[in-house]
DNA sequence: TCAATGCAGTGACCAAAGTCCCAGGCTGCT
DNA sequence: AGCAGCCTGGGACTTTGGTCACTGCATTGA
């Protein structure tokens, strides 16, 4: 397992927050990280824990989420490799906002807090970098809220599949393929709602001749009419 | 009225950014600032537009929200003076994330997004500040995006007035009196829903005896059945 | 004083979301 | 082969959220 481990300093030099450090900056950087091994589905971190610092994904994915009281799951984000999480307590010494989840092996270089704070005061850049990435962060959250108050679950659902259509289908005969990348509980978890919506909508889209449903594999055919869904409410 | 002009320096002296600043620094800054009145209901910036500097509320409030196609309305945030507005698209040089609007008659200092980056280059703590005002900023949408996935209407309206008790609460003969701050279709857009929401849900809370309504007096008569209500999902 | 306007309350109704439950299929394990 | 555990599909039903339309009330300003 060692000779596969990933080189923290290279990793580093991968992530937006640290991409302006020279190598010899990667490098003690990367001396005062903490290597941290995590297996699929096992929990870096839980939303309310005190935060002593910031994890970096060397290696695998990562899902940050909220709980409820009744079990349900609302995906904030899914960071990969090169992405930084956790950036906020970090900097304003809350406890975490949420919980993350290593969706598969994953491998996390950890900076205390102090010494990353400290690399903040010396090097002004890196803070402005990180500044940014949280940034964008808050604009996906505001995304969120946007889809949460203002779409039903069908328009949320089209526009993942959209998105997925975009980044991972592949053009076929028969329409745009792909995967769904999980569940349907996991992708209900992202939309902010129950298995059986998912299925449900799906299935409604297929009815539809939108596409064509057969468990997780999805076949675009009417990516058009999908599209104008979207627009006008249903 | 230009007697009634709040002092820019002073004003800045207590904002959570710059309260670090020394009273010369403060006063070379707001030499650079410009300040800007609004009327009520007058907008602040559009969702979408190019942001080229950072607000400083002097006076008055600022209400954050999104719009939907359909007109309906998002409440993210409300400023006070000595807060900030639209930190974020300063330092990623995006588009603003939503829109904001004067609530009532406000005084606002406008620093160039130049300027104040530059500012932050100079002192970094200053950008560490900027950092953890950003970073309240994301919890709080965070909390918005839990409740909007997680709480019924009911729930929502009932943390509501218990903060509205806390926070501006009179402790009566008939319990805790208060009024709604605003109209019940502004109510309804922090909630993300719909003015007659608000209406049937006070009314229905009236009818079990946990408060009087009367139009925007409210007066609480069982804060611990309210809190309850909260717990179990209703 | 009398429209005009904006806000609150309400009933009827409809669509979306969510719950509960069970059947069928697939996988992996014994 | 047989079983257990997960995932999906789907039926029946309830609750919640939202729309529409109308009424009454207060404020305001001509």
């Amino acid at each position: 397992m060692n000779a596969e481990r990933t080189d923290l300093a290279a990793a580093f030099g991968k992530t937006a927050l640290l991409s302006s450090l020279t190598p010899a900056e990667l490098k003690t950087l990367a001396a005062r990280a903490v290597r941290k091994i995590f297996s699929a589905g096992e929990l870096l971190f839980s939303e309310g824990e005190p935060c002593n610092g910031l994890h970096i994904i060397a290696q695998g994915k990562v899902r940050i989420f909220k709980t409820s009281v009744g079990g349900r799951e609302q995906v904030l984000a899914v960071n990969v490799p090169g992405e930084s999480v956790a950036e906020v307590p970090v900097f304003d010494g809350g406890p975490f906002p949420a919980s993350a989840v290593a969706i598969d092996y994953a491998e996390i270089a950890f900076i205390s807090r102090r010494d990353f704070q400290a690399y903040c005061m010396e090097h002004p850049e890196v803070a402005l970098k990180v500044l940014q990435v949280v940034g964008a962060r808050l604009r996906r959250l505001v995304g969120i809220i946007e889809e949460l108050s203002f779409t039903t679950i069908r328009q949320r659902l089209i526009s993942a599949l959209l998105k997925l259509a975009d980044s991972e289908g592949k053009k076929t005969a028969r329409g745009i393929e792909f995967q769904l990348p999980a569940t349907h509980q996991e992708l209900a978890n992202q939309l902010g709602t129950v298995r059986e919506l998912v299925s449900r909508n799906l299935m409604r889209l297929q009815a539809e001749g939108l596409l064509d449903v057969d468990a997780r594999q999805i076949v675009i055919r009417d990516i058009v009419g999908l599209k104008g869904l979207l627009e006008t409410p249903s």
